[in-house]
DNA sequence: CATGAATGAGTCTTCATTCAT
DNA sequence: AATGAATGAAGACTCATTCAT
C-alpha cells in the first residue's frame, strides 16, 4: 500500500486534510485545491482515491455518525442492568467523543446541507437514532423513579447541545482538563434530572 | 423611499431574502443570483442597495448580535435588584430570540468564518459580551448563595447552547408552543444551578 | 439589442462561431473558449446567452432539421398536383440546403451521439420525417406509374445520402456551379427511379 | 503471443475494443479508460500494446483504408477484360465491405480531423485513390459506350455515398438482407449509368 | 505484462462584481 | 434604480500519459 511521506495511506491522509480544510473553511469555502496541498499531492491524483468532493463529505459524516453510534451502543450494552451508571457512562462517551473528535462532529452538525440529497436522509435517520438512544437513557431512569423528568424531548436535547457545543470549542490543551470537563457536565445534567447528587454536591465546585 | 411589490423597501427585501438564503444553503453556497431572484430583481440591481456579499453577511451578523445584546441588556436593567428574577428573565429572552429570530441567530453562530477579519473580530467580541453578560447573572446569583455553582463557564456555555440548539429546530407550528419550552428550560436551569425549586419540580412535568 | 463590432447581435454570432467550430473540429473537440475567441468576448461571458455547450448544439441540430423539414414541407404544398414536378423541386430544395447550410448539416449527420438523449430522440424523429417525406414522393410516383420503384427504402436512402454527401465537399467556390450539381443529381435520381427522360438524357453530359 | 481470456491477443483486443467505443462515441469522446475496461485490464497497461490514443486512430484509420483499396484492387485485376462485369463485382465489393465492416468504415469517414495531421495526408491520400479508382471504372464503360455518363465526379460521388450511408444504418440482422441491398444498389447505379438493364427492370422490385 | 498512483494540461461552468444604457 | 452584458478569477473534474513496483 503505498503511503505518503509521514507513513500514512495516501487516502486517509486526503480524509483527514479534508476534515481539518472542511472544519476550518466549511464545505463550500473548501477547495480540493487545498486538500491535495495538505496531502502533497496534486488535485487531478485526489481522484485516484476518491470519486468526487460530495463523496469526501458524505464518507466523513455518515463516518462520524457511524462511530458515535457504535460508541454508544456499547456502553449500552455494557451497562444493560444499571440504568444510573448507563447514563454516566453515556454522558462520559458523549462528551469525551464530541472533544476528541471535535472536528468531524462540528462538520457533522454544520454541513448537512451540503450533503447529496441520499446521504443526507441516511445522516438525519443516524441523528434520529442516536437521539433515541440517548432519550431511551433518560426515559429509563424516569421509570425507575431515579429521575425526575421535566421535559423528556428538551433534556434529550439538553445533553445533545452540550455536545455539539463542545465540539466548537474544546482545544486538547485548553484551561480545563477533559476529566474535568465530563465530571462538571454530568453533574449538571443529573441535576437537570433531578437526580440526588448529594455527594457530587459537596464536592468542592471546579474552578472556570 | 421606493418600495418593492408587497410594500418594504428593497433594500429590507434585499436583507430578509439573504437571511432566508444564508439560512437555507449557507453564505457561501447562497448566490447573490438568488437574492436577486426572491426579491424580484436581477442580481445587477443587488449593487443599488448593498455594497458586496460580504457586506451583506456582515450586516446581518452584526446586527442580530446588537438586537441579542440590546434584549439582554434591557432585562438587566429592568431586573437590577432581583437576582433571580434577573436569571429568570433572561432565560426567557435568550430562548424566546432565538427561536423567534431563528434564521439569523442560525447565521450568526455558522458563518463567523465566512465574514472579512475585521467583522469577525466584532462580532467575536459581541459574542464574548454576551457570554460574560450571561455568565454575570450566574455568578452573581452563586456569590448571593441563591445558586450552587459548579462550573461557571460550562453553565455558561450550557445555557448559550441550548438557545444555540433552538434556533436548529424550532418552527413556530411545531409541536411545543413557545412558553412550554421556555417554562421547561428554565426549570432545567435552575436545577442545573442547584437552586430549589420545590414548586416548580411538583407540577406536572410538560408532556414531549 | 447589443451587437457586436460586425453589427449582428452577439447571441447569432456565439451560434455562427459554434456552427463553424463545430463543423471543423467537431463538437467534443472544439471548446467554449474558442467559440468566445471567435465572437470577441470571454468564455465567461458566453453564459449570458447559451446555458451550456450542449444546449448550443441541440439548437444547432434542432434548428437545421426544423429548417429542412419547413423547406420540404413547402415544396409538397406548392406541387401538390404535379408529383414528378414535386419530386424535382424536393431534389432541388434537398440538394441547394444541403449545399448551402453544408457545415449545418455535416454537424447534424455527425454529432447525433454528442446530444443529450432527450434532444436525440427530438433529432432522430425529425430525420425520420424527412426520410418519410421523401420516400412519400417516392412512393406516390411509382403508384402514379411515373417511376418504377426498385426498392422504396434504398432509394430514398441514395437521395438523402447524396445530400449528406454533398455536405462534406461543397464550397461555394468550388470547381462545379450548383445549379450544375443540381441538375446533374436530378437526373441521376430520375434515371435510377427509371423515369424517361430522353430530353435530358440527350443533353450534353456536364463536365466534371 | 500472449492472449486474453477469450484467446485472442490482447492488442487485436484494444484495436476491437478501440474499433466499437470510436464507433459509439467518437474518437475524442471515447477514453482510453473505457477501451482498457472493456478488454478487462487498466488503462496504465494499455501502454505496453499501443504508443497512445492517436496512433490507435491512425492504425485503424489507414488499415480500413488499406483493407478497401486491396480488396477493390483484387476485383480490377480479376475482371480487368469485362468492364461491365467489372463495375458489378466492384459495387459487391463496395458494399459489402461497408456493411461487413459498417464500424471501421464509419470511423474512417468520420474521424479524419482527430488524426495527426501527417496520417491525416496519408488517409486522405488513400481515400483519393479509391475514389480514382471508382472512377476509372466508371470512365471505361462511359467511352466504352456501355454507361451513359451524366457527371463524372456525381456519379463516383453517389457509388461513395452509398456506401458511407451503408455503414451507418446496416445491421447484420436488420430486415433487408445483405444479398438484397448489393442488388438493389447495383441495378440503381446501372440505371444511373444509363446502361440498359432491360432484365432486371423487369424483375420484381424487391420490397422494402 | 499488469497495476496503482501521480501528473499537468485542459474543459465546462459558476459567480461576484462592474458598467453603459 | 433597473437591466443586460461583460469580465476574470476560481473551482471541480477528466483524461492521456508516465513510471516505480
Amino acid at each position: 500500500m503505498p503511503r505518503s511521506d509521514n507513513g500514512i495511506p495516501t487516502s486517509d491522509a486526503i480524509r483527514q486534510a479534508a476534515i481539518e480544510l472542511f472544519y476550518e473553511y466549511g464545505y463550500e469555502a473548501a477547495t480540493l485545491r487545498e486538500v491535495a496541498a495538505k496531502v502533497g499531492i496534486r488535485v487531478g491524483s485526489l481522484y485516484n482515491h476518491i470519486s468526487g468532493k460530495d463523496e469526501l463529505l458524505s464518507s466523513i459524516m455518515l463516518g462520524i455518525m457511524d462511530d458515535l453510534l457504535a460508541a454508544q451502543r456499547a456502553v449500552l450494552r455494557q451497562h444493560k442492568d444499571d440504568p444510573l451508571e448507563c447514563l454516566r457512562a453515556s454522558i462520559d462517551t458523549h462528551i469525551r467523543f464530541h472533544a476528541d473528535r471535535a472536528q468531524e462532529v462540528f462538520i457533522g452538525n454544520s454541513e448537512l446541507r451540503s450533503l447529496p440529497p441520499q446521504d443526507r436522509r441516511r445522516v438525519v435517520a443516524k441523528r434520529d437514532q442516536y437521539e433515541k438512544l440517548i432519550r431511551g437513557i433518560i426515559e429509563t431512569l424516569g421509570q425507575a423513579g431515579v429521575a425526575h423528568v421535566l421535559n423528556l424531548r428538551l433534556q434529550t436535547y439538553a445533553i445533545i447541545a452540550m455536545g455539539t457545543h463542545v465540539s466548537t470549542w474544546y482545544k486538547p490543551r485548553g484551561p480545563m482538563s477533559l476529566d474535568d470537563i465530563v465530571r462538571s457536565y454530568t453533574e449538571m445534567i443529573l441535576r437537570q434530572l433531578g437526580i440526588s447528587t448529594e455527594l457530587t454536591s459537596l464536592a468542592a465546585p471546579v474552578a472556570s
